[in-house]
DNA sequence: TCGTCACATAATAAAATGCTTATATGGTTG
DNA sequence: CAACCATATAAGCATTTTATTATGTGACGA
């Protein structure tokens, strides 16, 4: 096992890149269970370009990894970003971030996906 | 003891004031020990204008609150922000926070102040 | 009382952010 | 092959962020 390597600036690039209401959800729904993208234009109140563009940015960092079955792409949490561990001790930190996620993961409602 | 309310989108903007280098330093400065503002403009390579409104933003958060004492003005982590309780769990997941920390507080080196 | 010190505020400019609509892409299905 | 579906990318635009320089403010000390 390697030792992570990361300075304060990088620690705020991860802080930055929650700091949004929006990724911060995507990260606590994946942080909870695998994701199709279609969950997250289901859940959140913007347009589809926009959620992608929010994908991007966390694939930019590397906080992702997809796979791709048909026509969904499913998203997880990338076991190898260094900043993989940081991530469940982050979330654990906000109150109610669990009622959030089980908020929004039930209102995920496609039948021929997930 | 009220309880404390939150939704993830205040947690969001807590995760964005801390999305930046400057902040984040200035927020685990501050968790170890009361901080001049002096402190501040010694530490980071930026002018006194740019860490006086970086402070406006912290201040605007509630995340501070102030000590005015002569010359100086000692910053500490306002106790009764919502957010207290969070940081110092926030600061402890980053790696090397602490060394950080240290390197910083050790490079405020004004003798007649702190 | 006048200059100085720590700090805040204003004004401004450059860059980044985050949305929108329109369009492209690549696998799927009929 | 042709239409379709999930998703990405491009282009445009308004807003926000973050720095800089210049200036204001109020406490302190000679």
């Amino acid at each position: 096992m390697e030792k992570i390597k990361m300075d304060i600036g990088q620690a705020a690039d991860l802080f930055k890149i929650m700091g949004d209401r929006t990724r911060l959800s995507m990260i606590a729904m994946m942080n909870e269970r695998e994701c199709c993208v279609c969950d997250f234009t289901d859940c959140f109140q913007m347009s589809q370009p926009a959620v992608s563009q929010h994908l991007k940015k966390l694939r930019t960092l590397g906080l992702i990894t997809e796979r791709k079955e048909g026509y969904w792409t499913h998203l997880s949490l990338n076991k190898e970003s260094p900043f993989y561990d940081m991530i469940p001790e982050l979330i654990a930190v906000v109150p109610d971030a669990d009622a959030h996620v089980a908020f929004l993961i039930a209102s995920c409602s496609r039948e021929d996906c997930c």
